[in-house]
DNA sequence: TTGCTCCTCACGTCACGTGAGGTGGC
DNA sequence: TTGCTCCTCACGTCACGTGAGGTGGC
């Protein structure tokens, strides 16, 4: 009959918000009907109500909590106290959009490394190739261990400067020979910006003539391909340098998963000038 | 013994995820012990279990869910799919961002809003004075009806300009005399930029000087305000001009609560010239 | 009787955290 | 015996959504 009363239907409809958030907000104490029908059960709501779940959508709208709103209704004396609150508020936000801006950060680095590993795979030929490497900045740390040691020296790089990677991780091996146990090379990824950071060295690595050929499968395969590369450089009869690197274009860890056959890394030797 | 196997609290320290999280990814069928005592029910992890962490983590710092993250992990063989789970979630979380974006606009306007209230208090005299008005860019909406009625009026400007509003909401009163039942008047917001809208004008609303009263208390007691600055203007010997303004300082809904005893309300009578 | 609106439980969600209560080996 | 690490339930969180099963008046 009164205008200003309505059932939770249509106060559902009035105010945006569901019959059964209406229900919850009931039992919670937080927007009370102004009546209810004693022999139905039935909530009746009226305008002040109408007001205040305006309030109540505009501070959830804003992500407060329930209690939050609750205390915020509650006490209508405190300005200072609302001001506070409302500054918590923005700043809990403002530090969850950082947190956020990094993780859309992140994501766009994994899909540029995948990108960049799916165009590699579409772009190789697994011939042997002769190229030229452009000079580029590196940081990296060298070693004299087991070759498997390897992922350690690139998780320390990546520890020091992850964050201006711009390129595949790549090993520069230093013997002449093939070594298990007492291997000379060094971990390196390439770098966007001078860092310096501690317990990796940073500088710049010259480029030049090499040649390249494409493996892929797992790692204990590549002497199949150093035998071809090494034959083919002999075949042109060129004159390998040191050191040779070995480009990580698609390995464990890089990307999400590890299917070793589809690993691919290129093998890169430098022509003695 | 052997180094690659972990008991679940030195596979806790490892991984940086707590034997709670690992109980759980363990039920959940996520990240597999690689051995359980019999006996003990005690969980043992690997290298392999550690790498997978890893991966698992770093899933989750982007905010993929729990479901996600299997799947990602079980399908090895998808790359393309892969590639648009992480643009799809790339667009989720950049979606997530621009509405905290609002959030926080909103929330700075709310905070501007408090902070001028309370310094609009703070320099209330609560005394007659004479101020010079500047020319505003306003929207409004001009209605012949009951007084009572304004908020409709502030409910639709607000609602077609609402991103653009710059300032506290205001009255203007063309009825030289008292009129409950049909006055004629305009609910008026202050804008910042020419926004063109249904069912709203916009103009420009000259200045000029006028006889300003701040009115602190429920809107009932106007008329007391009222008698004040019109008895001040005739002792002055000033002809006051139409329309009165109401600007409405602090009031309900405006911030959100309502204690009708610190409203505040700042009448001004124009000085005709 | 059918349809409509309303009611009250009870359970599920998401990724764990928090106990409670107990075991086994040093 | 105390301390340590490990175990398995069971329940709580946050803001509701989703039924199930039932009522009352047109």
């Amino acid at each position: 009959m009164n205008s200003s009363s309505f059932s939770v239907g249509e106060f559902s409809k009035v105010t945006g918000l569901s019959v059964k958030t209406l229900h919850f907000y009931h039992e919670q104490g937080l927007l009370l009907p102004s009546h209810i029908d004693p022999s139905s059960g039935y909530r009746y709501y009226d305008d002040a109500a109408a007001e205040r779940a305006r309030i109540i959508v505009a501070l959830r709208d804003m992500e407060f909590s329930l209690p939050d709103i609750q205390e915020i209704l509650s006490q209508a004396e405190d300005d200072a106290d609302l001001l506070n609150r409302l500054e918590l508020q923005k700043v809990r936000i403002a530090q969850r959009m950082s947190r956020e801006r990094e993780i859309v950060r992140a994501l766009e680095q994994v899909i540029a490394g995948e990108r960049a590993a799916r165009e590699a795979i579409a772009a190789a030929s697994f011939r042997v190739e002769e190229k030229t490497l452009p000079e580029i900045l590196i940081a990296s740390v060298r070693m004299r261990a087991k070759y498997s040691d390897c992922g350690k020296g690139f998780a320390r790089v990546a520890k020091a400067v992850g964050r201006y990677i711009c390129g595949k991780p790549f090993c520069l091996y230093y013997d002449a020979e093939y070594k298990e146990e007492d291997a000379d090379f060094e971990t390196c990824f390439p770098i966007r910006k001078d860092a310096r950071a501690e317990g990796v060295s940073v500088r710049a690595l010259s480029g030049g003539p090499c040649y390249s050929l494409v493996h892929r499968g797992p790692y204990p395969q590549l002497g199949r391909s150093y035998q071809r590369i090494l034959r083919a450089a002999d075949e042109r009869g060129a004159q390998v340098a040191l050191p040779t690197r070995e480009v990580y274009l698609k390995g464990p860890g890089m990307i999400f998963r590890g299917n070793p056959k589809k690993y691919l890394t290129e093998i890169q030797l430098p022509i003695a000038s």
